[in-house]
DNA sequence: TCTTATACCGGTATTAGTATCACAGGCATG
DNA sequence: CATGCCTGTGATACTAATACCGGTATAAGA
């Protein structure tokens, strides 16, 4: 109605998001890594562990630039993975 | 302090990411992009006109993908367009 | 052992994004 | 002229994102 609760994909689509992001931090440190994308170190925690599944888009390019990747591969990434949702979900 | 209020510039940006996004639908109807993107059209117009000046990820990664464009570019072109932002807002 | 640093987790507070409803203007068709 | 359709808009409702705090666990180092 007024405000779509978040599906049971898009919350798995935001867990491969954040796990694609911890990954790419490798071994930089949270805290390092938002404050070097202008973000609260809580926030990173939780769009890496999912439970931010959408997180804002500047958000995500501020992140993007400070792990030096690109948005496109990164939507490219968890569109492919998620792919199956025209499976499970075909609406 | 629980959530940092949206900054004036934070806003200007959103209105320019806005017009970005206009100007790319062109000659389209904003219901007709709004489905190819998957979003309802009220969103996509409070995204043009920056009264949703930070959307969603994915809504703008849907938007995007349904007007051909690319994601860095968007946020490049951003960015570039409030690169004043370091004049009017030292902090 | 004690301290420190990092990360995870739960709760809380506040703002903002998203969707539905109702309305107005333009334009065509009856 | 009336009616319906389409586009864009304003108001409203509700959920989610962001941030701060305290607590916990684990590992490294003094």
């Amino acid at each position: 109605m007024v405000r779509t609760p978040l599906t049971p994909w898009e919350r798995q689509r935001g867990e491969r998001f954040g796990a694609l992001l911890r990954q790419a931090r490798g071994e930089r440190s949270m805290v390092e890594v938002a404050a070097a994308a202008g973000i609260s170190a809580e926030t990173l925690r939780k769009i890496e562990t999912g439970r931010a599944p959408t997180p804002a888009f500047f958000t995500v390019a501020a992140l993007a630039a400070a792990l030096g990747m690109s948005l496109d591969e990164l939507a490219g990434a968890c569109a492919a993975g998620a792919d199956d949702r025209a499976v499970a979900l075909p609406a």
